[in-house]
DNA sequence: ATAAACTACCTTGCATTGCAAGGTATTAAA
DNA sequence: TTTAATACCTTGCAATGCAAGGTAGTTTAT
């Protein structure tokens, strides 16, 4: 039980909230997601975040196009389907009531 | 993927941070964290609250003493340790930290 | 007395999922 | 032609929340 460990396990439950808001606005593809995350302080890698995008695309909540990239191998662009968008705006509540929560038990 | 799992997924990381919370100022006995934290609206099952305490004592963040109840079987009550309140004020920055960044995400 | 209800502790097995490690392929530069 | 950079993806392990089930002391109702 290490401090790495714990921290890993509190970003794990948000990722799936961090990911669909990278792209709510916008598509993006999997390494520019992955440097997004980075540049808010959230580290996320490959094996955490391909699982993660097919579960959600799986479900319904992404779709992907591909599209060649200027250098290098063509790139996977996800963005949110309507079912998606909805998804995230639930999540959007759980996250202000679970920080609520956090503020109720640390400050009482 | 359910919003329900997802919810599930977000409590899950900071549990441990607010168990610990529950018992920073004074000790507690696990039926009596679970009501704690329901009422700050955060779920948490005896399947779930059973191990990780086990996990936090073994791990010398939690030391525990038992007593007798006005009515019903003894109660094991749970401390933090000079090294749990250590970790916990690591988890607090931790948390803020990761408020921050769901911050940015969100508001980018 | 006896049964039911309540309080409290605890364990087992399953399912989910982050992560380390390793793999493939394209493009560009040395 | 080798190296570096970019990009996609999979496999196996480990951690852990949760549903379900189990044990036992105390109190209350019959």
């Amino acid at each position: 039980m290490t401090i790495d460990n714990t921290q890993s396990q509190m970003r794990k439950g948000i990722l799936e909230f961090c990911i669909l808001a990278v792209m709510r606005e916008r598509e993006a593809y999997p390494s520019e997601i992955i440097t997004a995350l980075k540049e808010a302080q959230l580290q996320i890698l490959e094996g955490t975040l391909y699982p993660l995008l097919s579960r959600l695309k799986n479900a319904g909540l992404l779709s992907y196009r591909w599209e060649e990239s200027p250098s290098g191998p063509p790139r996977k662009y996800f963005s949110l389907t309507e079912e998606g968008h909805r998804f995230y705006q639930e999540l959007e509540i759980t996250w202000q009531q679970l920080a609520e929560a956090v503020n109720t038990l640390t400050t009482a």
